[in-house]
DNA sequence: TTTAGTAGTGAATCTTACT
DNA sequence: GAGTAAGATTCACTACTAA
């Protein structure tokens, strides 16, 4: 039984809970159809707990890409990414972004994820909005998609913004969960998870069912980092549901919108077979550390074999000279430390690590030496 | 000495040359004082190659508030918001970025590295004046600052932009120079580097001699994937000189403009230190591209492959015959090596000099290995 | 049953030079 | 500027087939 005297923080608790709506009354556990600022339109102020949204990226796609073995690429164009200009792209962003603040809780925090192509817009009119940006999250995917065509850097990332209503406004974090993810080290900005490919990837009749579908893992990291459980959670965009699927399978409360008819049939098949885990199931978690793999490019760049140093086999049978991209030049030969003494030798294969030595203080040590200085120095 | 006859491309160049402004009226190994707009202000149109950029972002974006002139805003007598605190921001961002646009060559380039406090705002503003971003690249810490308060993610990363003039704008890449640097792979959007100190990081007087230094392995990669030996880089937020100082021992031109005495000097006497590697290390793996273009015909011309041979996918689903003018035929389809592959395949391309085969000493060679053999041949 | 090899594919702003 | 031809270009992983 309570006290008789109330105090100011008893009241006050007791006044947000009045006015606070009773998540019943919310449409949880369904996908409202339409265009997703129209149905978030139907939710009231300060309901829900967080909003996750994965939105066209407005891709601006040339013509046709073909592999290098000839074959097709199945590229995003679809009519919802097509947009005519950045202005019309961000007129989109402000409004659905308008209608998320408002119907989240002063404690409720945003998540979006995008690439390079639309995440400057999104970052830049969220805090326009007024949202405080907490972390920038990259995900780093293990298997992405080469570029082809040799032009730029493979585009090996995604990123996910992750804002609280405003500068002073609260926010949850599980410290303790994540820390525990990530094998007792504080969990960083940056999350290697791999692409949703295999049984995971939903298929209608052997084709993808959705061309962007994102992985539970990257999900479930967001929804146990920054929920609690029973916290009501709403996708704007939806899609085949992912976001639904992870927040039944963690006891959490879900909304989602979605304009496509295939899309809404998908996602629902998907979530009902769906189970919650149960309570001990979830403190069982694991993650993969990204193995310490180390290019001889990134000794030289970073100064532990300087460009122009001599290199050399254990009998001196022959003698390359260090690049500054990390290949190697013996005469006219030219190649990677493991392809040039592959060369040399006539071998089939060749461990240029073990191969090649460099004179330190008039000692002879294989490249493998400065290799393991690089990763002290690194590790810490 | 050159054909009598001159080529439309070696007109095109020589044109170009006759209106570019000769690198050697500019600045170049200088640090220029005073604001980096007006600064940039006193560089012609169209005379750099590439602008590297490493902007201030804690101008306003928190507690203070400083005018992009370095001035406080007293907080007291100016009354200032978050809104008003990233127009500032946004109005500096433009100044600089649109000077850096004037005098970067339609094929030059633009690097800004930045946080999540700024990022977004330059990504943004940087799309609206015409720049086209060609990748975000996320330099991964490899020992970043711990979260001390555990309120959030270890911020371990910083996000770097690569744009070029336009969506259409040529620009360079040293594409087999970042695969090289990299063991073969193609480099990826997320590079490990580890943050600067120990010896690599400046002091004065025992304290840092500047808060946010660049390690040089960061500035290596870059000027080595994104510009040639000899090209002009400028950096309108020098600070302690890694620009100069890496851009100096690769070969490259620099141009600084930093505001900050202090700065100046401990930059200037940092890069009279560094010594540039010599010719030969500086030399890169070079692409197919970059190579001196074969036609097949030359080869044939040549006798490196005499008419009459049978070339050959490595399946053998085809076998082709030389003909005397270099083309193939098979069957009663004839075609150049390229076009009769493509025709054969009911390919949307093919590369002749790796799909076509022949025999040499009872080994299937690609008539690639034949191209390799003519052009050391011919080399001198 | 196991292993080796082949085919397929993933949010991609993916060529250049000449006629 | 549009059209054409030469020719340069891929990583990780899954699923299936063949031996």
């Amino acid at each position: 039984m309570m006290g008789v005297v109330e105090t100011t923080k008893q009241r006050v608790r007791r006044a947000s809970k009045l006015v606070a709506v009773p998540k019943e009354t919310l449409p949880l556990g369904q996908i409202l159809s339409g265009d997703c600022v129209e149905a978030m339109r139907s939710l009231p102020d300060a309901s829900v707990d967080l909003v996750f949204a994965d939105p066209p990226y407005n891709l601006q796609l040339g013509g046709d890409l073909n592999r290098p073995d000839g074959s097709h690429v199945d590229a995003v164009t679809d009519h919802w990414d097509q947009f005519d200009s950045f202005a019309i792209y961000d007129q989109f962003t402000r409004e659905w972004l308008t209608e998320a603040k408002r119907i989240l809780k002063p404690d409720g925090a945003l998540w979006v994820i995008g690439s390079y192509h639309n995440i400057y817009r999104v970052g830049a009119i969220l805090q326009d909005l007024g949202f405080w940006i907490l972390n920038d999250i990259v995900w780093r995917k293990t298997n992405p998609m080469p570029n082809f065509r040799g032009t730029r850097f493979t585009n090996a990332h995604e990123t996910l913004l992750w804002a609280s209503q405003g500068e002073k406004a609260k926010y949850h974090f599980n410290y303790t969960a994540m820390k525990t993810l990530n094998d007792e080290l504080q969990m960083r900005s940056d999350w290697v998870i791999p692409i949703c490919n295999g049984a995971e990837r939903l298929k209608e009749n052997g084709t993808k069912a959705h061309p962007t579908q994102k992985p539970e893992a990257l999900l479930y990291r967001v929804l146990l980092a920054t929920t609690e459980k029973g916290d009501v959670v709403v996708d704007p965009f939806f899609g085949t549901g992912t976001t639904g699927a992870v927040a039944k399978r963690l006891g959490r409360e879900w909304i989602g919108c979605e304009r496509e008819d295939v899309y809404r049939g998908v996602a629902m098949k998907r979530i009902e077979k769906e189970l919650p885990l149960d309570e001990s199931a979830l403190k069982v978690m694991q993650s993969k550390r990204a193995a310490p793999k180390v290019a001889f490019g990134a000794l030289v760049e970073a100064g532990f074999l300087k460009p122009g140093t001599e290199v050399f086999d254990t009998k001196r049978r022959w003698v390359a000279t260090v690049r500054a991209d990390g290949s190697l030049e013996c005469g006219k030969q030219t190649g990677s430390i493991h392809g040039l003494g592959k060369e040399l030798q006539g071998a089939p294969s060749c461990n240029g690590w073990t191969f090649w030595h460099y004179e330190d203080e008039g000692v002879a040590k294989p490249l493998d030496a400065a290799r393991q200085l690089y990763l002290l120095a690194v590790e810490d």
